[in-house]
DNA sequence: TTCGAAGTGGGGAATTGTGGGGTAACAATT
DNA sequence: AATTGTTACCCCACAATTCCCCACTTCGAA
């Protein structure tokens, strides 16, 4: 199983489509022949975009079923269900960003790709950014963390 | 068996027309002559419909049927197999609505069909924006959730 | 400096979604 | 039974999107 992690700053372009980082691109294609899902994240204020191989698809989407059918359970699974779209990459290893996918997590040019192990996440870059300034977290809440 | 997810966002014609996303063709032609089974949700005060191949509304039916008939699932069924229809497609992909479901789900002309796995949901497009609102789910219940 | 790989841009063909006209099937009405 | 009107389905046509291909540029490594 492949592992994501670190950050790539990349360029949407008119078309939508954004390249995916060349080091994954081998390791994609033996795994699962490069067919990925993409979809948005669970909390829905969240504005970003994740993007899992597929074979990791199945866990998440075997995870979602055992889930109760009720209350905030039952929105988690349509909600994410409901948005997750197949991906493939281009010959030049660029995947199409669905519009509906572009305009929920409000991605413009700039975007950042960023590893998370299992999965990579699609950020508006400028999103990104005022996500991981420090004053987005409380101190006290840091401390406990830590 | 087919596994169906993700939104498209289209639009209704004044016929009553609305296409079925292409990317669906194939799929359900193999598996069933592209013959589905439209009608209304298990819950009366949902506004949208259900899209089943014609395989998948079997099961259904038979579950239906499995269910006792006093009070409140005698209800249930009357409903579900009350307002059941046929659909085909025409030769562009498209499925005709029935006018009666087109306004029990308040259907206009922009329309959502979102992908639940084992069927499609036809929703109005503003309505559906409204359910998949954040503020649908309290901020306690999806802490809880996650 | 040269080379190759990576990211970016864009032309053009094919596919998909949309709209509308014509006609056949059917129902309703006289 | 004849007439009218409505509906559904065929076809064609247009527009937008997606996909395939080629090409330029940048950057790091040899």
């Amino acid at each position: 199983m492949i592992s994501f992690s670190g950050t790539d700053l990349l360029t949407m372009d008119t078309k939508g489509r954004v390249a995916v980082p060349a080091r994954y691109r081998q390791p994609l294609s033996e795994l699962c022949g490069a067919r990925l899902k993409i979809t948005v994240p669970a909390k829905p204020t969240d504005r970003l975009l994740v993007l899992y191989p597929l074979p990791e698809w199945e866990n998440v989407q075997a995870q979602l079923k055992a889930l109760p059918s009720t209350g905030p359970y039952e929105f988690l699974k349509r909600r994410i269900v409901g948005h997750a779209k197949d991906i493939e990459l281009d010959k030049q290893g660029r995947m199409l960003v669905p519009p509906e996918l572009r305009d929920a997590a409000q991605l413009e040019q700039r975007i950042a790709i960023v590893g998370q192990i299992n999965k990579l996440e699609i950020w508006s870059e400028p999103l990104y950014r005022e996500a991981m300034a420090p004053e987005q977290v409380s101190s006290e809440d840091l401390e406990a963390a830590l």
